[in-house]
DNA sequence: AATGAATGAGAATTCATTCAT
DNA sequence: TATGAATGAATTCTCATTCAT
């Protein structure tokens, strides 16, 4: 009578999540949530449309799904972040790397996911909890530490935050929009942003990096 | 035959379509361009629905006639852009507070517009081509002249500008998302961002500003 | 209070009502009645929307206008009908040239109004009582005149008669349909409808007529 | 990802084609192609409006389905006609007789499908095509035989065919507008028909056939 | 569990008709 | 009378979800 959790049942049944989530995130990201139909999924899938609902009680608990993929290897990622100090120069440009490289695969994750979240409240909410407070304050308490450690000037360490995620998140929607510069040259980013936020814009001052 | 173009027609035409389009950011900020339907719109507007169909031969070009108004707003701005010389600091203190002024009260529009926008081809390269690729001239040619000048080091042009326009987008994008300090701390802005831009992140910079 | 029947009001309402059948009665003919809006009658008129209802009650009423109208000129026609005795079969090739004759240019209206009488039990009844009526009813009356001069066999008047019609109106609803040999040969059918009715299709009679 | 064509299923399917467009030919008959909604001929056939468009594309295509089907059913008459000689008069009769047979119950058909083939260029095409070029084919060729043999005289083939075929065609029509002469008497047409076609309207010869 | 046909609520769009100007 | 913008009922079609097999 009890559920007998019988570990082969439950890797199927892992396996086929994963199938359709990756279904729904191509898809989502192709015609965007409202034109995407169950069907197509299931299609892409390679199942029926009502297999779907033995996974997921909703088309978008569906998109939950993705996002909540996102965020288990967004997780994974907020690891990596403080790495050893070196030149904190290089340990930037490096750190952008890095966000980046997770950035440019999950681009189209964000591409499906991103327009829902800005109407409806639920994923925005589960977003902003599960994704971007994480990152926020990982990369603040970085800041901090720095800063403490002198690396870094005393600057407001919250809003600095929010504007290299900005940052990368607006670059990365330039792109989607449809920007060739920034979708050929994303791979030159990390050094540019890393001049640009060390050396400044003002003049002269390249010197003293060096 | 031919019309008569009734000038007083023509006021009441256009303010018709101002009302339409009003309400359709409205409600396409709040509901998503699906989840709108024209006739939430007509609601709002205050008309039938049939009404929106005298003036706008579809939804989409609901979405478009926002964007078209968008554009015509951006383009008036981008006069503001290159302001006298006075410290190159102020001035871009000065220009990020009056673009952020702009994006601030569009913010709705964007939201309106931009998960479309992401899913629309049509929609996207209007809005690249109208809005963007104006945007990146106007904020390269001013980089040039700076550089030119030597009021700015040698720093990658294009991506420079994209870097900022990006920057600001993503802010945007974060309110959006939900972000509360950013929200409440909106003024701050441009002093932050212009301290993060022209002192870096590096320490033993602030004072070259002075 | 009175309507004063002013002369000169009444010429230019019959000027318009005029204008407007005749435009309905192109479009009715190119798309079909419920294809045909309102608007593109009165665009091809020459007129706005909204007079069309000072003429016509209804889209409806429009369609029964045009009726009314092919009536009229039935009535005209069916005294054409019994020529003088000549050659009964010379007499019969003029009858039915002249029918045709008529029909051809109506062949525009007949597709107008068909589609619709078919389906609207107004229209039929008036259609079948004003127009097809009369028709079997005078040839009818000439049939029996002849075969009473000993001109025709003896054979079924009503049924003969509606087999005339019938056969003129099939031909008719075939061009319609797109048979290019009638429509290329539409000038030749008098006589060889002549000839298969007088000789018939057995052999050897064809010398009686001589 | 092949279908299996389950051969159940496609009898259930086949069915359900079946009730649709019996359903929608009665509603078209009643209403016209434009009056019968979706609606009513789903209500008719006893299922949801949405599965009419499991088995059909869009309203139109279900107007097509049942013209094939008449075509389908006209093929295989076409087969019954030439058959073998008997007294020529008598076979004609019997080949009046058949083809009466099979429009009278079609007549509903027809009626559904005419108004819209009148307008409908695609619908028309196809019509013509499948229906009518073979049905003027197996009469020309028939006439031609039957010339061949000496049995018919020699008349102008082409337009004779069209001739029999509008005969029928308008007396059909003339039924449908509401003309109960034709409607009681159908099944006297043939001979009436026969009569007139082989002694024509010129007396003296009934005595020919005898 | 998987299937996919059936469902029916919901949305965009059309257009005959009205009516203020 | 003429106009044509406004109206809103009505219609086609879509698609998330259910459920019998």
């Amino acid at each position: 009578m009890d559920k007998t959790p019988d570990p082969i049942q439950e890797l199927v049944a892992a396996a086929r999540r994963k199938q359709i989530l990756d279904a729904a995130t191509q898809v989502f990201a192709e015609k965007g949530f409202h034109r995407a139909t169950v069907k197509e999924i299931a299609r892409v899938a390679g199942i029926a449309d009502g297999t779907i609902y033995t996974y997921f009680a909703s088309k978008t608990e569906v998109l939950l799904g993705i996002l909540h993929r996102l965020n288990e290897s967004t997780e994974r990622e907020q690891q990596l972040t403080p790495e050893r100090e070196q030149d904190l120069r290089a340990f930037f440009t490096t750190y952008l790397r890095q966000r980046m490289a997770l950035l440019w695969p999950n681009a189209e994750v964000f591409q499906a996911v991103l327009p829902e979240m800005l109407v409806n409240e639920e994923l925005r909410a589960l977003y902003y909890q599960q994704v971007l407070v994480p990152t926020f304050t990982v990369a603040e308490h970085s800041l901090r530490t720095q800063r403490g450690a002198g690396q870094v000037q005393s600057l407001d360490v919250s809003l600095t935050a929010r504007a290299i995620a900005g940052l990368l998140l607006g670059l990365l929607t330039l792109q989607l929009l449809g920007d060739e510069v920034i979708a050929q040259r994303w791979e030159e980013l990390p050094e540019v942003l890393t001049s640009l936020l060390f050396d400044g814009l003002q003049p002269g001052k390249e010197t003293t990096h060096e």
